[in-house]
DNA sequence: TTGCACCCTGTACCAAGATACGGACCTATA
DNA sequence: TATAGGTCCGTATCTTGGTACAGGGTGCAA
């Protein structure tokens, strides 16, 4: 068979049927040929295409950013390096959230620690910090 | 001065004043008293209240999940254990969250690694990567 | 007392990333 | 040939976290 139907790609993607249309909307696959009766006729470059942006979404990148690197890979004459620099910039923010993230978890720890796990809410110690907003 | 209007607990807490009425409809901030003539009158708590919304924010906490730990304090008549297992189950969340992110940056950095940072677009390993969604 | 800044409510709108739906058309199979 | 189901398009809806009016009331200072 030659070609994929638009719920073919979209299973082969592991997406919803209107996701595809999405996509093809925003820029991020290609407008396919359509057969005689405006079907679309997807080819096996849209399945790794779709992969491609799934796989990206997994590591953080949004739509806007997939646009970029996948631009940057028809760009005549770009290098390596903005791709490169992308997924370095991309590691910046992640180990941003992460510290950020252990720091709310370490106040959290905190304040388990500080609790007895006795008594009434009245007189719980998370409530109590809570309330103040202090952590001591 | 007793109190404080809408617009100076917003810049107290360095939002936006519509943003005030959107946390007090969303259950973030309590319903404030008012004056005669239905200005909002918020203590000094309530910039504590933001300032603790805006820093868990910060940490990646999504308005509902603030929400949760804003009401571990208000359950009335709920022992001390129950707010305990509620911090506790945040952490575990948290902990979920955090080694994601960290699958993701392992991901990234071996991305970066495999890429020479030279030539051009069409031989970037990284992209050849994306393209096939293999790490190696 | 007028004028301006501020406050109120309700509703509309924005971005992202989809998902759903109505109504029409196409295609395969019984 | 009838009918079920796939596809088309355009538009509406959703969630999250707000922002932006419009149209009105309030408060203070000159």
């Amino acid at each position: 068979m030659e070609g994929l139907k638009t719920a073919q790609l979209a299973s082969q993607g592991g997406v919803n049927v209107e996701t595809i249309r999405y996509y093809e909307r925003h820029g991020l696959l290609a407008k396919p040929p359509r057969t005689a009766s405006g079907y679309r006729v997807f080819s096996a470059e849209a399945v790794t295409r779709l992969r491609f942006i799934k796989r990206s979404q997994e590591l953080g990148f949004s739509l806007n950013e997939i646009k970029e690197l996948l631009s940057l890979r028809v760009k005549p004459g770009g290098s390596c390096v903005d791709v490169l620099r992308k997924a370095e910039s991309k590691i910046t923010d992640l180990n941003e959230k992460i510290s950020h993230l252990q720091e709310i978890r370490k106040a959290l720890v905190e304040l388990t620690n500080a609790c007895s796990g006795q008594g009434p809410v009245s007189s719980c110690s998370i409530i109590k910090i809570l309330n103040t907003g202090k952590t001591s």
